[in-house]
DNA sequence: CACCTTTGTTCGGAAATCGACGGAAGTCTC
DNA sequence: GAGACTTCCGTCGATTTCCGAACAAAGGTG
């Protein structure tokens, strides 16, 4: 037997797997769900039937006939749920409710300030959850799951800010407790970034990096479709990266020639003011590039290009398919890509070039808050839970 | 509920599961068996005693008692069984047959060029396995499986090289199908090294990197406890990863500044001649530092510099628990870690290096043949595969 | 030696699953 | 448009799988 390894492991038939094919919608039947998983349709049927018992599934129209009995479509039932995906950046904070497929049933964003401490931030997001389910027309109980997106490293397992530089009264704060009676999931904010990316517009793609360029630079990590995050979570922080022939640079860090000490936003902006611009942030930089600032317009393309410099080394080690430029400085990204793309081609091996794409975000400005959601959904809809939640 | 994620997905209890516990130790009595999977103990009885039938369990003696009836202790079957773990390296090649635990029953290594194509290498393959085979004691029909560490990008699924550039004749040609009748896994020779080194010499650890530094420089990924390979295969090529400050150093791929163009044990040579010295290889370096010459010194711990820098970056994306040192240079680790040391300690966050170990290779020049073994025992003792053969 | 603990097997019953059957609800053919 | 055909889905007995209680085995303990 001469075999092809690295198959894809046949799904077995629990409860929870049998929702995964529906969920992900590689099974709308009853007949697709016995051809996929192998079990008789007798089986299946009553699977289906414990989860429409649970509400985790409806039964919708007739389908269309291929010749015979029409089949009854199935989907996940999104009336009686939700989930809350909730960004933290360091003055503001965005949440969406959503159902279980990733629609936004309501969504709000506020100016609010991460230094203000934990219990004002997190109670802050507890009242306008609140809202926004009510608005959604959800009760409190519909709430099965919440993801939040914080602007430093955590430690996943637990939800605890690991020396977060911009959250002062945040270190190793246990935010999941705060909610009580809730499932409650914290990552960084690019993570969640590159989770609402890699689902939102390239859910087939397999290896995705999602590259923040905003104040500083960060970048979130798919591999095989899942998030990676690393041995202490730190994964994807190449705002530090040394860059060639800046070392003149220095970065709040200790060290010179970091990334984003030379190509973020911030930097950029106080590049401007040298040079007699009035600039303090990345918005104010693209609002020159926009204007027409032939400068703003050279020093965004020069970013573009050390930024690719720090890509085309990551594109040899981790072999993405895609790569997706997002954060403010993406709004000008006609010019930043043009940076980056000159760079990485030039840079990466061809093997690794050849069927790479380098794109703007295609979700933009919510892919956090998104992103944070479908944290939480994907957990909720796992199916260990699932069986946990069929059992019971 | 509030509860932590990431938790690991507690094991099924299919025949392959019980057998995957088995072979990791971490049960070696049905007790044990039943108290990690949950199954009844006559379910387990019942799972064991169809494994032992199936020739993959064998019961030893009779353990301790603790209080009650002594445990009878039950491991692998390894007698009538065998892997071959394959590494092709440009002018030679190592085999060591295997038991499945791991246990090297005979290994071979000669002088072959791979450049004399796939039929020659592949047929010398061939009959030094069965050799060897014959000198362990075990049929041929005791192969189980064999795992080829090939000297350039391979596309693992079909064991196909993907134009290697030291592989003359061995584009796209379909290496499995060169064993009719044996399971074959083909991979990088340094992704195999990465495996090879992380599950003898650091089982425990989720991320690893190896990096092999011997005429080029390349690098095996460990996310998560398997191999990172990337979306075309070629994840960990770093050897092209531009470093700073030697934009005059030419590299044979075209571009400049490379990493294996000024720090690779070639390079490292040529420098070496031009200082008026005799070297061609990486080991002749090696023989250089050990005689006492300065020169070759400065030059190993520069180059250790140098990688520092790239792996630096690394760092800081990947944020891996270990880096393995490897490949001839290795031999002076001493050296070239001082440099590696210095400037990845240097240039990479607190957090990221806090924990992370930077070691010498502790496998040895083994590495390679013991993690092709490897590949191929984990793919015959896969759950699915085992569940495969015991209900055939 | 009587009694306890732990291990492992046996066996009857419970539970899950299968597969055959039949009804439902369409299309296709003549 | 009637009947044949196809596909879908529930029902129900048969079968397989799995569990748990009882029992046997093999040692320790006092």
């Amino acid at each position: 037997m001469t075999l092809t390894p690295g198959e894809e492991r046949p799904l077995g038939g629990s409860p929870g797997d049998v929702l995964t094919l529906i969920s992900a919608g590689s099974a709308t039947t009853r007949s697709d769900l016995a051809r996929l998983t192998g079990l008789a349709r007798s089986t299946i049927s009553q699977r289906v039937d414990a989860l429409i018992e649970c509400g985790l599934v409806q039964e919708t129209v007739t389908g269309e006939s291929t010749g015979g009995r029409p089949p009854r479509q199935l989907r996940l039932h999104t009336d009686n749920s939700a989930v809350a995906g909730v960004d933290l950046g360091a003055t503001h904070c965005r949440i969406a409710v959503m159902d279980l497929t990733g629609r936004v049933l309501a969504s709000a964003e506020d100016p609010l300030h991460v230094a203000e401490g934990p219990e004002v931030v997190l109670g802050h997001v507890e009242e306008r959850v609140n809202a926004l389910l009510l608005q959604a027309g959800r009760s409190r109980a519909a709430l099965k799951a919440m993801g939040i997106g914080v602007p430093g490293p955590v430690e996943f397992a637990t939800g605890r800010p690991n020396n977060p530089p911009i959250m002062p009264g945040w270190n190793d704060y246990p935010i999941p407790e705060f909610f009580s009676g809730t499932t409650v999931l914290v990552d960084n904010d690019v993570n969640v970034m590159a989770l609402g990316e890699h689902r939102n517009a390239f859910p087939q793609r397999r290896y995705l990096l999602f590259v923040k360029v905003g104040t500083g630079i960060g970048c979130g990590v798919v591999a095989d479709g899942r998030l990676h995050r690393g041995a202490q979570g730190s994964a994807g922080d190449i705002g530090h990266i040394r860059v060639s022939g800046h070392d003149h640079m220095g970065c709040r860090c200790g060290n010179s020639a970091c990334l984003e000490a030379v190509a973020g936003g911030a930097a950029l902006a106080r590049q401007l003011t040298d040079l007699g611009f009035s600039a303090e942030s990345g918005a104010d930089v693209v609002a020159l590039v926009q204007s027409g600032n032939t400068q703003a317009l050279r020093l965004v393309r020069e970013a573009g290009r050390l930024i690719g410099e720090v890509l085309a080394s990551l594109v040899n080690f981790f072999n993405p398919e895609v790569i997706v430029i997002g954060g403010v400085l993406a709004r000008v990204h006609e010019h930043l890509l043009a940076g980056i793309r000159e760079t990485v081609y030039r840079r990466s091996l061809p093997l690794a070039t050849h069927h790479l794409d380098i794109v703007p975000s295609r979700v933009g400005e919510d892919a956090a808050a998104l992103g944070a959601g479908i944290l939480a959904i994907e957990h909720y809809l796992s199916p260990d839970n699932i069986n946990r939640i069929v059992n019971a």
